[in-house]
DNA sequence: CTGAAAGCGCTTACAG
DNA sequence: CTGAAAGCGCTTACAG
């Protein structure tokens, strides 16, 4: 047995005129709840659609309204840690208008990024999103001069366009006050490299919050940095730290890991909070980690809406549009969810 | 300052054919390479659309040739941990063709996914990639009388249609072969629940590998449920397993750590092998893991190929496809990578 | 109140 | 060798 794309006709309006016993036009106008005529003319026109399970093709449509209803997600995240929530977002917000999402991975070829562009400019997209997994690292293809809006949602863009990331500052502001509110004294900040923008973002308002004297120690953001940063707070005589702000949730995992292996209990002893609220990293630590979302969720939905009206033609204010965080609690720190 | 989508005016073969000094007709012709004219003339409307970067309006042509160089991949994987490698190798394999790809994420609800499926239906894609996280549920709307080919990807699918999975019986028979090569004598296999399709096949291939007298223990997709079976296993005075065999990454992390904490060594006392080979997971454990891969990215690729063949009207064979999975060497079982 | 005509940006017989 | 015409499936002034 051979299968083979069955040649199921579909239905045009032409068909639903015929039956309905009107002209295309009248049936056009019927259905798009436009134009004026009898309104027994407009229901039978309605009936007959229904009835034959008519659905107007999207690209006749496109070619003159100059809408597709599509737009394109560009992002070089390709192990889709950022990208996912952000696509759940954008894909939430914008199905109610009934616009579909192309997902572009382009590592970071910048061949591969023309192509992929091109062909959804080709499609008439009506917009871009463009993302990564850094705020301060652009894509590496220039949309400026796109016939399309662009929106950049966790990735850095020109300064002229709309750039979406979460508020490092103020996730960073609420882990230090948690462990404050908790009782903590002595809090340390072990985190990624220096060289990310929002390492120095959450570096700063850490010291902020938690004093210039808090430490601060930066690495890689693996599990074994978490493990290595633990060995030298608890190595030398040095007072011990009782509250320990992470950069990412591997880290955090990592240093809740070698607490527990040195016989120091979590969170009795020490509080440790994450970044990321990665699930799959944050529920399976031992306890589950107190981690920082930055609500990518959230800020895909409004990426989304936001090139939506761009392609609309509606004005948009450019800059850069930092969306809140939010402490997601579990049992590392001790404490309670306040809601 | 605020932002508007810059009008930027497209060019349209007609700008071409004008440019060229030909009518739209003949430059149509020239740009496709189709049709008997002077080469010379050929020469001047491909130098006249390179000039004035002409990119033909997909949606125009899409019209007449009822190709839109589209296709849809649904899922009911939100978190993406099987989709995203599957979207990889189906974005890889359909670029090359000009193909781009819409994602929608379903979650179970049939009603977005009917939402989608309409949408996509609407924008006259060319075919329809359905995959899911488990290869015997299906998703929830029926897709077996779409004017598309569709095709499924570790998700089930009707029985006349194209359902691509990875062998789960030869990865698990190359997990135990692997470890009985090193040596190993008392296998045990760690894994998911009994409910699972591919739980039974696995413990199957297992069972005839390792001996019917070869333990299985089933449980949750946890790495609490690999300290459990740690526990457990080292609970009596039975005689130990020397490796373990796990259903997936997780459980297998769960297990490297618990024999870490009962101060078993990992590999030198028992190997241990997981399944999936998640990087996140395998490469942070301690030792990294040695794990069966089920090639997605392939899958995907033979998924995008299939359906698009399918769309070009070539017959094609119905029926499960298994590809096979291959064994990624680490550090968890001792023993050297054979390439 | 309804329909004929023009047109969106292309391609493809067909005529010259 | 080249172009005028028709048409893909719709929508939208415009005429009646």
């Amino acid at each position: 047995m051979e299968l083979q794309a069955k040649k199921v006709e579909r239905i045009r309006i032409y068909d639903v005129a015929l039956a309905a016993g009107v002209s295309v036009a009248t049936a056009s106008k019927a259905l798009n709840d436009t134009g004026r005529m009898a309104p027994e003319t407009r229901d039978r026109v309605k009936r007959a659609a229904v009835e034959l399970g008519f659905r107007p093709n999207a690209m006749a449509r496109g070619l003159l309204s100059k809408r597709s209803f599509t737009v394109g997600l560009l992002t070089n995240d390709t192990y889709g840690r950022f990208t996912l929530p952000l696509m759940a977002g954008i894909s939430e917000a914008l199905v109610d208008h009934g616009v579909s999402v192309f997902l572009c991975t382009i590592e970071d070829d910048p061949t591969l990024a023309k192509i992929h562009v091109d062909a959804m400019l080709d499609k008439q997209v009506d917009g871009i999103i463009a993302s990564g997994k850094r705020i301060d690292r652009r894509l590496p293809v220039d949309m400026t001069h796109l016939p399309v809006p662009v929106v950049y949602a966790f990735t850095d863009g020109p300064d002229d366009s709309v750039r979406f990331v979460s508020d490092d500052a103020q996730g960073s502001r609420d882990a230090a006050q948690w462990m404050i509110g908790l009782g903590r004294k002595r809090l340390v900040h072990v985190t990624g490299p220096t060289s990310f923008a929002s390492v120095q973002a959450r570096a700063e308002a850490f010291s902020d919050t938690a004093g210039s004297g808090a430490k601060i120690l930066h690495g890689t953001w693996s599990e074994a940095w978490g493990h290595e940063a633990v060995a030298q707070l608890w190595g030398g005589d040095r007072p011990r730290p009782d509250g320990i702000f992470c950069g990412n949730d591997q880290i955090a995992r990592g240093v809740v890991d070698a607490l527990r292996e040195r016989g120091v209990d979590v969170p009795r002893d020490v509080s440790v909070v994450g970044f990321d609220n990665w699930e799959i990293v944050a529920a399976a630590t031992r306890p589950p980690l107190t981690s920082v979302d930055m609500n990518l969720k959230a800020l895909g939905r409004e990426a989304g809406l936001t090139v939506l009206a761009m392609a609309e033609g509606k004005q948009v204010e450019p800059g850069i549009r930092k969306l809140p965080c939010r402490l997601i609690v579990r049992q590392s720190c001790g404490g309670v969810a306040a809601d």
